[in-house]
DNA sequence: AGTCATATGTTGGTTGTACCAACATTGGTG
DNA sequence: CACCAATGTTGGTACAACCAACATATGACT
């Protein structure tokens, strides 16, 4: 009569697909909290390591190096430029463009995050050991990998016009 | 200069946090797809899951048996029930209880779904061999159940009568 | 040179999922 | 009886991931 396992369906809990999508509900609680505690968000932390490995880029760009659309690419890096974060300006060799720059508080600010998001790993896999927790990184890199691959189509360009 | 390679910053492309997330970009993206060829989303799906294997239920034993809200439950039993899929009954011992069951029909369309989100799997999964999949599910299984434990805390009823 | 397709930043949406707060009704327990 | 807990429900929030459209600019081709 009722259900007093309270666990999910055991069709669920064989699908992949739920559970990467119950697994992300733990690492997002984990990650969000843990960055507002900084006053952050994802998008931030992720401009910020984008910016800090590739240098400058364009708003355009870091979308493309990153997971953030266009569109949310201004207010992320609106956000961060109020805190001084991050600089904008315009590309004098193309004035379509801004050149978004880390700063030096904004690199100091990365390191705080690197940190904070580092310990939240562990508590997201504290139940797998350290070999254990690479075979996840491993397969998990592969399948993101594939569907990167094949849903961003380059698309050959077709000057022939 | 340019962000030529549009990969993903290496600390993110090394985080279990972000790959979680990023695996569940194209499963979800895969599964609603798949699942809105039969105009269902996985609310209807994880429903009637639970209702095939578990039985009869009221709302809230449903919401504690999926991950499903008791509000959001509300919509997702109305619209299946639109469909003739679930029936929802007053429950005639507690009157403040909806008794949701199964249809035929409703049973019927699970076993489209179940096909369906099975063929999807394979394709989420495609890079990888049964092997590694068993792995990852088993890996991802292990850090969902400890999270479940540690968040939901439903301290021990006093009498389960 | 002029035309046309494309890239860029930006605004202003929409969707889906996961929540939370509050409420009236009912039930169970002291 | 008085009180607290559970249930269904309404309405709302937050956040990420999109999409469409636009003005401006660039570049490529004719």
């Amino acid at each position: 009569m009722e259900i007093a396992d309270r666990t999910a369906p055991a069709r669920l809990r064989a699908l992949p697909s739920w559970l990467i999508n119950q697994a992300a509900l733990p690492a997002n609680r984990l990650v969000t909290d843990g960055l507002a505690g900084a006053g952050m968000r994802r998008h931030h932390y992720a401009l910020l390591a984008a910016l800090d490995e590739a240098g400058p880029a364009s708003q355009a760009d870091l979308s493309r190096g990153t997971t953030i659309d266009r569109s949310d690419m201004v207010a992320t890096v609106n956000e961060l430029a109020e805190q001084g974060l991050v600089e904008r300006a315009a590309d004098p060799t193309d004035r379509r463009r801004n050149v978004v720059t880390i700063t030096p508080a904004g690199r100091r600010k990365l390191r705080t995050l690197d940190r904070l998001v580092g310990t939240v790993q562990d508590e997201l896999l504290a139940p797998l050991t350290a070999d254990e927790r690479e075979q996840l990184v491993d397969l998990l890199a592969r399948v993101v990998d594939h569907h990167a691959r094949t849903s961003e189509r380059p698309r050959a360009r077709s000057s022939s016009r």
